[in-house]
DNA sequence: AATGCAATGCAACGGCGTTGCAAAACAAAT
DNA sequence: ATTTGTTTTGCAACGCCGTTGCATTGCATT
């Protein structure tokens, strides 16, 4: 769908450009997260990785993608399915990393359970990662 | 508590040296998590960066501290109030931090809510970590 | 086609975490 | 207390990650 991704950047002001083209077609292809890496490697030499890096921080800023909290501490993102928009962000699902296969999922349907926490603090954001084998491993 | 922090180690089996002594009593001392730069801060030169490393992990393969995910992806180590040992880790609580100072803290008493994941997935760790306001900046 | 602006590539930098190795410190035995 | 073997430490070096400044290129608009 070549047309649908410019579209994407249409609806978000942003130029088209090949490493935009290029780098959200990846993620909207990718059933998983992506980190830097895989994008790096995936699109071979074809873009510099200080372009990958301000590309990936465009979308995140545009509510394209969103960062992924992980146990490994590496940075990894994922296509908002949300209604996310620039500057605010509703990605609140569960995310689900794989120790066999180490792909990361966002598990869209399953929406984070509201946590209760002593007198005095004030929740603005929960995040939820859950670590074990995925439904493609388990076979 | 001198003694306690000796105690400690002994009964991890491990030797009493200067920097295990140091930073396992700033451990102690503290009520959030720390990460790297906080130890070499609070130690000034006492130590090589490289023996913090070295002296975190060796607390982490003891059960003696525990990593903490962190949205911001820092490493920060805490305390183990539960009965961790080498190898098997049992720090199922909630995890906080404060948007306004900084701080980590471990829930010790908030344990983390089962998650339902979709069929085929397997479940072998749980991690809650919640963002906002912490009771000590929200007065 | 020309213009103004935004995005990219390149080079360099600083921070983080790791590794190898020699020196120092520790624990156990004498 | 001294010796001995083992563990820990400090130092140096390295690679990786993410950022920044700047000149060049590419995009969108007229
Ligand atoms: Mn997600
Ligand atoms: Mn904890
Ligand atoms: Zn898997
Ligand atoms: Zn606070």
């Amino acid at each position: 769908m070549e047309k649908n991704i410019v579209d994407i950047l249409k609806k978000n002001q942003l130029s088209i450009t090949d490493s935009r083209k290029k780098i959200l077609s990846l993620f909207v292809q990718s059933n998983g997260a992506l980190a830097h890496a895989d994008i790096e490697h995936q699109s071979g030499t074809e873009f510099d990785r200080v372009t990958i890096y301000r590309t990936l921080q465009t979308f995140v800023d545009k509510g394209i993608i969103h960062t992924i909290p992980t146990t490994d501490n590496s940075v990894r993102y994922a296509l908002c399915k949300d209604d996310c928009s620039a500057g605010h962000h509703h990605d609140d699902h569960v995310h689900f990393m794989c120790d066999n296969c180490g792909t990361t999922y966002c598990l869209d349907h399953i929406t984070v359970p509201a946590v209760k926490l002593p007198k005095g603090f004030k929740v603005t954001q929960t995040d939820v990662v859950v670590s074990g084998v995925c439904n493609n491993c388990n076979n």
